[in-house]
Formats: C-alpha cells, structure tokens, sequence
DNA sequence: CCCTTTAAGCTTTTT
DNA sequence: GCTTAAAGGG
C-alpha cells in the first residue's frame, strides 16, 4: 500500500475543506468540533477519515471506530467513508451505533463479570412502554419501592432511573438500594414464571463499562485496537453512554474526535447530559474547534439561524454561506389563517405550484411540526389527495424500511421484475453468499451454481407475481423468499428477530403496504416504490427531521400549544425551533392557525403569546413575510 | 347514577 | 398547559 505524506494529502471527492475543518482534519488531539447545521459534519468525519487512513496516521493494523445514535447515521458515514478513501481502506473504519457497541462489548467478554452481575447468556432485550414494562415488572417482583405520590408513568420513570443512575456494583447499604439490587438480579438472572433474563440498552451500558473497569486489559486491548475514534451528534450523549466513553478511552492512547452543535440540543429529556461539552474538554484535555461553513441554508434563511443565536445565549459567529447562492437568495414567510381547513387548503395548493411551477420534487418538500404529526397533518393530507399529491406520516415509514429483512425482501422483489437492476442484483447476491456462508474463498464452480439457482428462482419470483390475484397470494410470494433463503439463517444472522412476534409482524406490514399500494397502480415496481415513499410528501416531528435537509420546509402550527412545554424548558424548545428553521435550504414557512378544528382530544383555540421569542426572531430579521389569509 | 377527581398524553433510539 | 377518558365517591 501506497501511503500519502501528511503534508501532501488533500480532500478527496473535490471537496473543499473550510480553514478549520482542515484544521480538525489533521489535528492530533483530542478535539471537540462544534458545527451548526449544514456545516457537513458527515464529510469531516468521512475527511478526517481518509486523511488518517491514506496517510497511515492510523498504522495498519489499527483501526478507527466512529459511534453514532441511529443506525441510519452510522451506515451513512460509513458508506461515504468507503467512497472517499475506497474499499480496502475503509475496511479498518468502523461504524457502529452506542447500543451495538455497548451489547458487542458485553457479549464478548460476559465472562469478566462477576457471577453476580453476570447476566444469562440468552438475555431478552426489555420492553418499556404502555402495555409492557419489564423494569416494571422486576420492581413488583422485587418489592416496589416504597414511594408514593406519583402518576404510574412518574413512578416507571423513577424506578427506571434508579435502576441505571449510578454506575455498578448496586450500594445497598439502605432499604432502596436492597430492592434495586433485587430488581438487577431478576433481571440479569430471570425469575421462573415472572420474567425470563432481560436487560434495557442502558442496563447494558452500565454492564459493559464495569466491565472494563474489573478488567483493564479489555480497556487496553481497545486502546491498541482503535487509535482513533469519532462521536457524533455528541450533544445528545446521555450521563450513561459517557461513563462508558470514559470507561473505554478515559486516558488511553487513542485520539477522540467528537462533532456536534449545543443549538441543536434538544434531547435533555432524553437523558441527554447537559454539561458533556464541558465535560469532554476536562476529561480528555480536549481542544476546541468550530466549523463557520452553513453549505445548506440560502444567505436570508441562514440570517434567521443567526438572530437564535442570541436567544441561546451562544457565541454570535460570522456564518458563511456557500458560493451557490446569491445574497438575496432565501424565501421565509408566516401564514396566518382562521382555520385549520383553510390552512390545509393553501398548504396544499401551494405544494402542487411548488411542484408544477418550479419542477422540484415531492421529496424536496417537507412537513415539520413539534408534536403529533397524524393530527396536525390529517387535513393536508386530504387536502393534497386533491392534486393527487400523496403525503405521509413519515415515522411510520422510517424505521420501517430500516430493517434488515425489509431490505431482503423488497430487494428480492425488484430483482425478480428487473433484471437489469443492478443495485437490488448486488444485494441478493451478498445476502446469499452471506446465508450459505461463502466467503472470498469460495471456489469459482460453486459461485457459479448459487448465481444460476437465484436466477432461477428470481424467475419464479416473477411469473408467480404476474399471476396474482389476492393479497393471500401475494403473502405466499412473500413466505417463498423467506424460505428460499431459510428463517433459522435469517434468524442467526440477525438475532433480533428471534425475539417475540418482531419479524412476523414486519413481513405482515410488508405484505399489507405492498398490496394497498398495488390494488392503486396495479404495477409491482411502482408499489414498492411508493412503499418506499420515493414520490411522496414526508410529514415528520422536528426531532425525526434531525439531520436531514429539504429545498422547502413547511412548519405546521407555530402556535403555543404545540410547544405546551415551553415555559418549562426554554432553551430546548427554542433549539426544536432551531433545528427546524435549519432544515430548509432555500424556503420556509411557519403556519398559525388561531381555529385548529382537528378532530383531537386537544386544542382548538389558538395563541402565540408565550413563543413570542420565535415571533420576534422572525420578525427581527427584517426578511420574513407575514401573509394572512 | 351523577358529579368530582385523577391520570395520561405531548418530543426518542437502540439488537 | 390543556383536554378527555377513566376511575372514584356518595
């Protein structure tokens, strides 16, 4: 391997790295990178990436390790790694969520854990909602704590919390800490006829780091295996997933780079530890950088960003904007109404002008609101239907078509219809080799065969779809891949699916969106792509929206009562307001409608005194518009 | 049975 | 903070 002198390297993909981002690329410290929206973390991470690797910063054989929240972010940065410094470098990044970090840590080195913190080796994943709460459970196994006083929810949460605040082992030196040990032990062992062994993803956490608190050779063998490693969104890193961070890296060799933007904060509800910037720069000596770049956001919109600024209380900054746009590029507006039916009627004509008049698409286009998206979305949703624009409660969707054995499916699908689909072909492909267990020494003959029996399958495949008469049919279809490809295997591989009624669940989903969608259009390949929602309106939360960016973002419902909470938590709440004007690269608009005539068990009369701060930004910045309709 | 009180919901990810 | 459904009391 061929490697580039630190002082020679450049960016790759013909991307132009800001001063300090340069900066942080080639830093060797420990660094805490703070960059707003539209900044390009991503690319950084993916930069600072290649830069390590191409240049053997990071000696082979040692490896990067880049932790993100959601899953989606950890694949996305790994892919644009692979596609800025190739395939066989990017072999040694490695990109994994906090859980499956913290659950990869515990299953491998179960054994250094005291018997008595040792949990089965078949442990369940909790469940924690309405109808299902195993911490719950344990409690009332154990003898619930004796506090009264509050609602069912409140006393879930609080013993939920004492179960996970401290780190292991359990003080029980008093009554409480006896019962929290005695709900640990249910869990971690089982209770016959109660609860079989389960453990939340903050219990495991909490396991892992103790872990390799008894065992400091696993620390070390971290520390050799990953020289570098990456945090992103790490505003949003909870008081737990810290004290693991601490627990693998707290003064080892290896150089942490973290990422994220304190005015995007909006998870201090979650658990999220509010002082983890602080903290992360004592703790680990860490420098300071900040990326001034907004590539996203045209120059007006990114005028509004700045006038929050002062509101949070954060550094007032020199954004820049990127070249692409003139200075008076930038469309954001207020749109007042009576009602909410009128509202849903303008909203709807104006996205079918955006669409028709500026040729973009319905993807460029997206509804944002602060809570509850099927209530303040339902009568745009008919309203649009009207055009024959099709709209959607994106949370719905997302996780959805997330999951692995989607995936498999809906890819076996388009390669049986389209042959010529290479994408879907490649995944079939791997996904069978990955299944028979053939690897890169697999013998040529063998190959061969597997590539003719999918072929002749895929066939299959798609004369039975041409055929089909019901959904029952189709469901049959749907049964033939997966056994094709065999559900123990799919099982093994991923052991999530072994748990409940999860997978059969999915595939009955699957099977539900596909035919409703076929019984429209009558075309297989247009079904599974309007199941993967390729043409249509996303509707999502502001906190589902994180990350992503739209050319056209409209806010439905800048009223009091979507932002109920806000009196008792300011600053989150102007964050939320933040990470939504953010989103919008080129056009926003906030709606209020003072009548919100919804078929809910809220609101309907409609105020906007107490976010009058979000007014008063918009108002101050001198470029919005207020159109009253 | 009727009136009063109380609780739940509101923003989330992860194998 | 506000609405509604469920539970509780006489």
């Amino acid at each position: 391997m061929n490697y580039h002198n630190p002082r020679e390297w450049k960016p790759s993909g013909d991307i132009i790295l800001e001063e300090n981002a340069l900066i942080s690329v080639k830093s060797n410290k420990n660094l805490l990178v703070i960059a707003g929206p539209g900044a390009g973390k991503t690319e950084l991470l993916a930069q600072k990436a290649s830069y390590l690797l191409e240049t053997n910063t990071c000696q082979n054989p040692k490896k990067i390790l880049a932790i993100s929240f959601k899953r989606d972010a950890a694949e996305n940065l790994a892919e644009r790694v692979e596609k800025r410094c190739g395939t066989e470098l990017s072999k040694r990044f490695v990109s994994k969520t906090y859980d499956s970090f913290a659950k990869n840590l515990l299953d491998n080195f179960i054994h250094g854990l005291p018997e008595e913190y040792k949990p089965m080796a078949h442990y369940m994943i909790a469940i924690q909602n309405r109808k299902q709460n195993d911490i719950r459970k344990a409690f009332d196994v154990a003898g619930a704590l004796p506090i009264s006083g509050l609602s069912n929810r409140d006393y879930n949460d609080l013993l939920n919390n004492r179960l996970i605040e401290q780190r292991l082992p359990i003080e029980k030196e008093n009554q409480n800490g006896k019962i929290v040990k005695k709900a640990w032990d249910i869990l971690l062992k089982g209770e016959v006829n109660e609860l079989p062994p389960t453990l939340s993803f903050q219990m495991i956490s909490r396991l892992a780091e103790y872990l390799l608190r008894l065992n400091p050779l696993i620390k070390m063998a971290l520390g050799q295996t990953y020289s570098h490693v990456f945090l992103d969104e790490f505003q949003d890193t909870t008081d737990i997933q810290y004290d693991l961070l601490k627990g693998c890296f707290y003064k080892s060799s290896s150089t942490i780079t973290a990422v994220g933007d304190n005015k995007q904060r909006i998870m201090l509800w979650a658990r999220a530890k509010k002082d983890v910037f602080e903290a992360f720069k004592k703790d680990f000596s860490a420098g300071e950088q900040r990326l001034l770049m907004n590539h996203r956001s045209a120059p007006r919109l990114v005028e509004i960003q700045k006038l929050v600024y002062g509101y949070l209380n954060d550094i007032k900054q020199d954004v820049k904007t990127s070249e692409k746009w003139s200075e008076t590029d930038g469309i954001s507006e207020i749109w007042t109404f009576n009602n909410a039916k009128r509202e849903a009627e303008v909203v709807a004509e104006n996205i079918k002008e955006f669409i028709r008049d500026e040729k973009i698409n319905p993807r460029d286009v997206c509804i944002l609101v602060k809570q509850l998206p099927d209530i303040y979305g339902e009568m745009i949703i008919s309203s649009l239907k009207e055009y024959e624009i099709i709209a959607r409660n994106e949370v719905v969707y997302q996780d959805f078509l997330k999951e692995d054995i989607v995936k498999i499916l809906l890819n076996a699908l388009i390669s049986a219809l389209e042959k010529e689909d290479t994408e879907s072909w490649i995944s079939v492909l791997s996904f069978s080799k990955l299944i028979r267990g053939f690897d890169s020494n697999t013998d040529f003959e063998k190959l061969n065969s597997l590539i003719r029996e999918i072929k002749d399958f895929l066939n299959k495949i798609d004369n039975q779809l041409k055929g089909l008469k019901s959904e029952k049919d189709l469901e049959q279809v749907i049964w033939g891949i997966i056994n094709y490809y065999d559900i123990n295997s799919i099982k093994g591989l991923y052991p999530k699916y072994k748990q409940g009624t999860f997978l059969d669940e999915l595939i009955i989903d699957l099977i539900g969106f596909l035919w409703r969608e076929y019984v429209l259009t009558n075309d297989w390949l247009t079904s599974i792509e309007n199941v993967r929602g390729a043409n249509s309106i996303p509707i999502m939360t502001i906190h589902k929206s994180k990350g992503l960016e739209y050319d056209t973002v409209i806010f439905i419902g800048l009223e009091d009562s979507a932002f109920w909470n806000y009196l008792k938590q300011k600053e989150e709440d102007t964050c939320a307001f933040f990470v939504a004007l953010s989103r919008a690269k080129r056009r926003i608009i906030f709606t209020f409608s003072s009548d919100r005539e919804v078929t809910s068990p809220y609101y309907t009369r409609q105020k906007r005194d107490k976010i009058k701060p979000f007014y008063e930004i918009l108002k101050k910045s001198q470029v919005v518009e207020e159109i009253n309709y």
